[in-house]
DNA sequence: TTGCTCCTCACGTCACGTGAGGTGGC
DNA sequence: TTGCTCCTCACGTCACGTGAGGTGGC
C-alpha cells in the first residue's frame, strides 16, 4: 500500500468499535484495558463515547502482541510505560535496567510459546491422523 | 532413600508431585483437572494419596498440549474422549465426525497461535532493541 | 422515527493461586 | 520425633463475558 504518513497534525480519529475490529479485541476487553490503566483515557465525543488515536492503536497492538507471552496486564503496563519514557527521551539509567530485565523476560516467555506452538502442532497432527481413520473403505 | 512407589516396569506408579514436576503443571492443576473430569480419579493409596500411572501422565501432557490453543476444559475432555473411543476400538461414526471437526478446529486454533508467536517476537526485538540503547551518552 | 453504536453498572465464569489446618509414611 | 509430601476446604484473583437498562447521532 502507498503509505499515507499521517502528518503530523492530521489527527484521525476512530469509534471503539472501529478500534476492536482493526486490533482484533473485543470491546469489553479494549474498555477493561482503560479500566487497569494499560491504556491511558481516550477522548470523548459529547455524547460521551470513546475516541481513539492512530497510538492508541499502536498501544493495543502492543499489547495484543504482549499477552501471549504470559505477561500480566499489569506488567504489560510497567513495560509500555518504560517504552514511552524512553520515546519521550525522560529516561533514567534504571529505565534500561529495568527494560533490559523485561527483554531477557520476554525472551523466555517467547521460547516457551515456541515450544507450546510445536506441541500443539503435535497435537493437531495426531487429531487430524486419527479423525483419519474413519474407515474410507465402509461402502 | 531410592524407595520410591515406583520399581516395577509394568505397573509404574507416581506420586503427584513427581507427576507435576515431569509433566510441567502445578499440583493444583493437576487436582483441578481431576475435579472437573478431564482426567479420571486415579487410584489413592491407603492414606489418601494419589497414585498415577504412565497413562495419566500421558493424558495430562495431551492435556498441555492443547491448552495453549485455546481449547476450554470442556473440549479437551471430548476430543480425549473421542480418541479413547478409537483406541478402544467402540467408535461410531458420529466418534469420527466429531473428531474431524476438532481437528478443522485444532489447525484454526494453530494456526492463531502461531500468529501469536510471530506477533510475540516481533515484540521481544523491539524491547530488546530499545532496551540496548542504552548508550552511556547520546549526544 | 428507526437503526445502529455506544454507554455504565454489576454479576458470572473460567482456570486456577493461595493460604489454613491437618494427616501419611519412611 | 522430625521433615517432607500429601490431603481437603474455601476464599481470592485475573481477565474478561454477558446481560440489563439506557443514551447518542446520523
Amino acid at each position: 500500500m502507498a503509505d499515507d504518513p499521517a502528518t503530523a497534525d492530521d489527527q484521525a480519529v476512530y469509534q471503539i468499535g472501529d478500534v476492536a475490529e482493526r486490533v482484533g479485541l473485543s470491546l469489553r476487553t479494549i474498555r477493561h484495558y482503560e479500566d487497569v490503566g494499560v491504556i491511558a483515557q481516550t477522548g470523548r465525543t459529547r455524547g460521551g463515547y470513546r475516541l481513539y488515536t492512530e497510538r492508541d492503536v499502536d498501544r493495543l497492538r502492543k499489547v495484543k502482541g504482549m499477552k501471549p507471552m504470559g505477561f500480566t496486564l499489569g506488567e504489560i503496563s510497567d513495560v509500555l510505560e518504560l517504552l514511552d519514557q524512553v520515546e519521550s527521551s525522560t529516561a533514567s539509567p534504571r529505565t534500561f535496567e529495568r527494560l533490559q530485565m523485561f527483554a531477557a523476560l520476554a525472551v523466555e516467555r517467547r521460547d516457551k510459546l515456541r515450544e507450546r506452538l510445536a506441541l500443539a502442532t503435535e497435537f493437531t497432527d495426531l487429531i487430524a491422523s486419527v479423525a483419519r481413520r474413519s474407515s474410507p473403505d465402509e461402502r
